[in-house]
DNA sequence: TATTGTTATACTCTATAACTATA
DNA sequence: TATAGTTATAGAGTATAACAATA
């Protein structure tokens, strides 16, 4: 056999979409290196210096992750001092997460090198297929919700 | 802190990406579990339905991992008798890969259901926006590789 | 009782090096 | 020497149960 057929995988767009996923996360986490940063790290710095003083939780539901999942990003994160675990007041268990200008410089700098980089991965697609591609996903992540209003 | 803002990441269609394949992969595991297969182990079985006789290099290349990774997913589907290891005439190093009857009939119903529960994702979608959709998968999946010609 | 963060644990997917048997 | 399949191993991402401190 010197040729195999995928048509039938080719007709879900499941399989389309996990194939150019895989493209786009091999090519951020490429991005990312030189910023000693992995998606995970990205995201979740990126949050912070968004929301200053929020907590893990939130964060965690924000990226979708589970809580335990969450504090080793964060040790990471604070153990490079790009971020600080401040008390929230009058709550005693919760931390109040906080960018240190360190970590927002940082984080600004990913943010430049990952737009240059998506810009590359997008050149094929007119603002028009742009929008369009935004959509469509955001109707596919909110279909199953959809489904239980 | 009551509400999380995600305006910054919400620019990239990296972001969006990955939320909508989560979804489609959550729901594909779920879909599949009545049958107990995986995401790779149902990978495997169509493409070796589609393709009786290939090779488990060939099959690893198709589905873009390493050949070590596929060796357990080819017991999985071999122990439960839904494919066989033949052996390739005139090369006794290489397996020659079929599914069973019985495997090709589980396929056929995975199929089926994995059919209707892509249905149910890409409700919102008129057939123009799904294929607007696979089209920019497939453009953003070779991005890349168009780059180095 | 419930919640925040944490520890421990386990499972899946992925990647690499090294082995065996064949070619 | 090169290739096909295998073994062993290690890393990353993810999920759950259970704990201490606090509400």
């Amino acid at each position: 056999m010197t040729h195999v057929s995928d048509a039938t995988l080719r007709k879900f767009v499941g399989y389309h979409m996990k194939r150019a996923f895989n493209v786009v996360q091999a090519d951020l986490a490429k991005t990312l290196k030189p910023f000693d940063l992995r998606m995970l790290t990205y995201s979740a710095l990126v949050l912070i210096v968004d929301n200053p003083g929020m907590r893990q939780s939130q964060l965690a539901d924000a990226m979708d992750i589970e809580r335990p999942n969450l504090v080793m990003i964060i040790d990471e994160l604070e153990r490079r001092e790009l971020i600080v675990r401040d008390r929230v007041p009058n709550d005693r268990r919760a931390y109040a997460l906080k960018a240190t200008l360190q970590g927002s410089q940082l984080c600004d700098q990913a943010i430049k090198s990952v737009v240059a980089h998506e810009e590359q991965l997008l050149v094929a697609l007119d603002d028009d297929a742009r929008a369009n591609l935004v959509t469509a996903l955001k109707l596919i992540e909110t279909s199953l919700k959809r489904d239980t209003l």
